[in-house]
DNA sequence: ACCACGGATGCTCAGGTGAGCAACCTAGAC
DNA sequence: GTCTAGGTTGCTCACCTGAGCATCCGTGGT
């Protein structure tokens, strides 16, 4: 009985969803009341039969991103769905759209935006809309000027947010991890960098990215660390880093003394951000991602539909 | 404006479907009036945004089957969907199991039902239900008895699509495809086979499978035929074989000479059979499919989604 | 034989929703 | 400036649908 239910809930819910008949004329079909049908028509949705997906690029998964607030004490939460999505770089793209897309909506308008620099918030950066705000002023909140393969990159990921917003671009002038630790004490002391640090120490908003601990780090990639030392910090627990700053699961500074030869913001400044916006998308960042969200450096994440569930555990 | 409106039909079908929000209270978050929620909500449909999928062992595509019956000839067409489906046995057992169904269904109650046998059968034999109909004979329309390799397979097809309908087993006593024709006369001659052919010839329905032209073919798992004489009647023309005869894609005999030696119901007979369900599934027979119900040899074909579109030609 | 009970069934009724229609903008032609 | 055609908007109304409720039926206990 129970499996003939089944097997007619599975009927009914060909005739209302493929053919979008009526309950009623369902029931004259298959010989039942209209009501029989129309709990035959709730079993199939309560038992998970009927799966309704919305295919765009621009779809986002509310019920995840409400899971997530909940769950999390993130502020917001943007889920991009990957229904029909092929590729990794399509997921990340549909992300740095949905990125952009949130800080054109962000209230109120920062006056002064801190973000990072790599290929996702480039990216973010290509998305954004001309005009998205009126007179908002950019500034890099982490080393890593014109070392990376195409030099000028990070530059104009700034420059180019700051100038869709009317506003200006303000560049960190300094490496990403210098060798010495007195070398990076001497830039930092320097004014115009100095500068740059205090006015991103005072942002109203933070962007930024995450890179996952591989040799495919944007940081290995730019010359600052080498695949082997990239290795070892993975073997002392390293997930990823966020702004050039490796991180373990809890969130926690991996190396103390590379970080301490690393130029930018401290995390704790994140940590205790008004509003700092993570952009994580892909299968290699789901740990990072998790660590960000968990250990509090995050008040708003943008991310896919996969690595959401990763963050919430619910993957295996 | 247009891609506002595209847009804003995404957010309302989010919450339309994913947080069931009443068209009304979409109107209230998104600023809109009901009606023009309801007409972005038709759009995200008719723009095909929105993908509503059973997902179900039994779940069938009807609209796929009407369009098969329309645009082909078929009396019938029966098309699992393969929605949630990873591997080709899956799909193939989905099939089988919607062909077992069908024939319980199937009305009038055939008197005789005349089966060719093979994987695909033997496993429809499995899913028919113990019962389902009173008094149905069976009876084996080409040959193969005990030459391949799970000897027994064909004539326990047969034994047991009879038995749990209460009926009798007819087996046809002679290999599918013999060396010489002399000897495949002699054998065709022989009471024994003869009365078998012509109780085959008689059927009032027929149910049999396809073969896909290539070494995994169960002829040649069977010793009937070498993979080289498989590939010469690919050469020839040959998409796949149905009671053991190869046929090109227009349906014609492909190899007039081996036909000759081919034990079994001729083309001619299943082509102006009342009720001849073809029962094909799996990518590897798209073009068997094709030919089968293009030129005619069924009246019903139960069939996968894949298959289906490939028949219909929606394939790329 | 009788009764109590849980689950299924058919119904009422209050919303929710789509088709169809009139009013209204808007843009271009004259 | 005026007019017209096409598309959009807000609305009515009839229909579809889900929640809640009374009833029925079969089962197991007494």
């Amino acid at each position: 009985m129970a499996d003939t239910d089944e097997l007619l809930s599975i009927r009914a819910a060909e005739l209302y969803y493929e053919e979008n008949k009526t309950q009623d004329e369902i029931g004259t079909v298959l010989r039942l009341t209209r009501w029989k049908v129309g709990r035959l028509l709730a079993q199939a949705k309560a038992s998970g039969f009927i799966r309704i997906e919305i295919v765009h690029p621009r779809a986002r998964r509310l019920s995840i991103e409400r899971r997530l607030r909940e769950k999390t004490g993130l502020t917001d939460a943007i889920v991009v769905s990957s229904a029909g999505v092929t590729s990794d770089e399509e997921l990340q793209s549909r992300t740095a759209q949905a990125a952009a897309d949130y800080l054109s909506g962000l209230r109120p308008v920062p006056r002064t935006l801190g973000i990072s620099w790599g290929r996702t918030l480039h990216e973010v950066s290509l998305h954004v809309a001309q005009g998205w705000a009126n007179g908002v002023n950019v500034v890099q909140i982490n080393g890593g000027v014109s070392l990376n393969r195409r030099a000028g990159t990070a530059a104009a990921t700034a420059v180019t947010i700051a100038h869709k917003a009317s506003g200006a671009a303000t560049l960190l002038p300094s490496p990403a991890i210098l060798e010495r630790l007195d070398t990076k004490n001497a830039i930092e002391a320097d004014r115009s960098v100095a500068a740059v640090l205090n006015l991103g120490a005072a942002a109203s908003a933070y962007l930024f990215s995450a890179g996952q601990a591989d040799q495919n780090s944007a940081l290995v990639d730019s010359g600052y660390l080498t695949a082997e030392q990239v290795a070892e910090l993975v073997r002392k627990g390293a997930v990823g880093d966020i702004v050039g700053r490796y991180i373990d699961s809890n969130g926690n500074i991996v190396d103390p003394e590379l970080d301490g030869r690393t130029v930018g913001i401290q995390l704790e400044q994140l940590r205790h951000a008004k509003t700092a916006v993570a952009v994580i998308a892909g299968s290699s960042k789901h740990a990072i991602a998790r660590a960000v969200v968990g250990s509090g450096l995050c008040t708003v994440l943008v991310t896919d539909e996969e690595t959401a569930l990763a963050v919430l555990g619910d993957d295996s």
